[in-house]
DNA sequence: GTGAAAGCGCTAACAT
DNA sequence: ATGTTAGCGCTTTCAC
């Protein structure tokens, strides 16, 4: 803040070389001298210098810098935008999601800057974000089904990878689990324990992935015999685990078997077994969903279908990069493999 | 992505008028004709055009950015990137953060960039980022005492401000909380619905705040006439949550009382003694910290003390835009107050 | 109140 | 292999 900041001229004098030169050094550009590239290094040492981003953005138009945007549904008031970010990041599968993005960005020194588009407005001030070339584009983690941002995004032109397959068909890449065959694994393993009573937790049903969960779960179940499954739909919160169950529980109390559409309302469900009586797994197999950290935090620990989220997450900064450096035109999705993690409560 | 991005000259054709003006337009500056001001607007409206923000940074040197960096211990090795962010999110605390820093900067259009700095190069990268201005200033959250970034943004004389006083004085702004008014204000409570075994489960001894709450606990005790307290350390984390209250339960079966220096423990806490058959608060009463989503995943719901998370968030932020704007030249320090919050547990 | 023009610090042609 | 130079798109004196 005190003294100006050292510019390429400041180096180029101190090295007697041109700035030419000095951005050649700095950018590892080849055909440079060693003995001159040596010489650069050290002035740039001596003098402290970090070369102005804004001005080197400004010739290659690129921010290295993407939007790392939750986005909620319709129209939330402006208020709740603390309310949104708190419940986004109470959720362990956010962190997960960072984390897989984050690896993949920083080797390549780009940055993510965080967005919450939960209003009208919020969505305008993120496609103004990326139209004032402030990041190169956007990853977009929806947390409502009916999201307008990846239609905007889309319209607009800029380039944007969704985390999940979009409820209307948009022209943009999307990372996505098999969520049915997730509903099926954890079928499957109920099954396999004998259990005779299954019911199941879903999530939120205008959320595609739950449908599906839910679906694939049923398809397998209907399949080996069981034509009635006792559903309860949950809100993917801990709390909503709690609720269902206990509905569950007063009206089908022979259940011996549980699948919750995420780990966290397993974990409710679990709570709320125990505290009927009911072990887990000796009384009742419970499976979860995601494989996040509450899948460890639950008491026994949770069998769970695990959704591989970090390398989800990486495969949509990937693809995102590939976008903005024009090295993939088209649309393309990616489709990962759930898997089978068997601990103790199935 | 297609064709050419308008530019100010661009609207300024379209405006009939010069670059000058339309520049004044929308930087909102006065002494600009009406009419021409709306002309201006116009052409802006019809040209769809939006400011570079690489030229506007060049010349203002203001990047409308700050950096958001959560700042980890010593050496962890830079392929812990990924635990170490999926950890830090798994945190409710950390969430309440960013909603109260968001609350503050969406306000005034600056954008907050993540960033970890777990490992030397990481921090490095914190400061090179700084010095590039691709940020203004940064916000660090630190999870362990001895963080080293504080002090080197220090030295390099960089706008920051931390979240909690740091172990070693530095010269940076910072917010906290009274912690030792907090440990007061559980023991009181516990006192008060006449307990007579109170223990706790202390943070890492490791962290200030941790210390700073057992020793307001102990002192109201000893004050009150209990001598000795049970205390086992705990690492914030629900598993040590876990962990510390069945030793504690284990070597002091008659305890009648817990004050956890965090919520996630006091679950924990909470989850131990239900299945050791104590009820909560009945036969044995517990106050968590930090008033975070867990108080409420808790059953029974958790009695706290109130950390105002969000508040101290925004103050950081606040304090970063005074320094930033040269309306503040010495470090700050800005203490709030913690509140107990009676709910079932206590 | 408005316009002309001088940079901000950098990269990338183009010359040499 | 290195230097010269023309911008990138914007803000901001300084004249008018």
């Amino acid at each position: 803040m005190s003294r100006q900041a050292p510019t390429l001229e400041d180096v180029a004098r101190e090295a007697g070389v041109s700035r030419a030169t000095v951005s050649r050094v700095v950018n590892g550009v080849r055909n440079v001298d060693p003995a001159i590239q040596e010489q650069v290094r050290r002035a740039i040492e001596r003098t402290g210098y970090a070369p102005n981003r804004a001005a080197r953005s400004l010739v290659t138009r690129r921010a290295e810098t993407v939007a790392l945007v939750v986005s909620g549904a319709g129209d939330s008031s402006d208020g709740a935008q603390a309310a949104f970010a708190a419940r986004v990041f109470a959720d362990p599968f956010f962190g997960r999601v960072v984390a897989g993005i984050v690896g993949f960005l920083r080797p390549r020194s780009v940055h993510p800057v965080l967005m919450f588009a939960e209003s009208a407005e919020a969505r305008q001030e993120v496609l103004t974000y990326l139209r004032q070339g402030r990041a190169d584009g956007a990853l977009v983690v929806s947390t409502h089904a009916d999201d307008p941002l990846p239609a905007l995004l889309a319209e607009a032109r800029l380039p944007a990878v969704l985390f999940a397959r979009p409820s209307r068909p948009v022209r943009l890449s999307y990372v996505d689990l098999a969520h049915r065959d997730g509903g099926r694994l954890a079928a499957e393993r109920l099954l396999d324990r004998g259990c005779r009573e299954p019911v199941t937790i879903s999530g939120p049903l205008a959320v595609a992935a739950s449908q599906e969960r839910l679906a694939g779960f049923r398809d397998t179940l209907a399949r080996r015999g069981h034509r009635h499954v006792p559903v309860a739909e949950g809100g993917f919160t801990l709390d909503s685990g709690i609720g269902s169950m206990t509905d569950l529980l007063a009206q089908h109390p022979d259940l011996d078997g549980v699948f919750a559409a995420n780990d966290l309302m397993a974990q409710g469900a679990c709570q709320v077994l125990r505290e009927h009586g009911r072990r887990v797994p000796d009384d009742v197999a419970v499976v979860g969903f995601d494989d996040s950290t509450a899948a460890l935090d639950c008491r026994p620990r949770l069998t769970t279908v695990r959704q591989p989220v970090e390398d989800m997450a990486a495969e949509m900064a990937r693809l995102l990069d590939d976008h903005i450096h024009g090295a993939r035109t088209r649309p393309t999705s990616v489709v990962f493999a759930p898997e089978l993690v068997v601990r103790e409560s199935a």
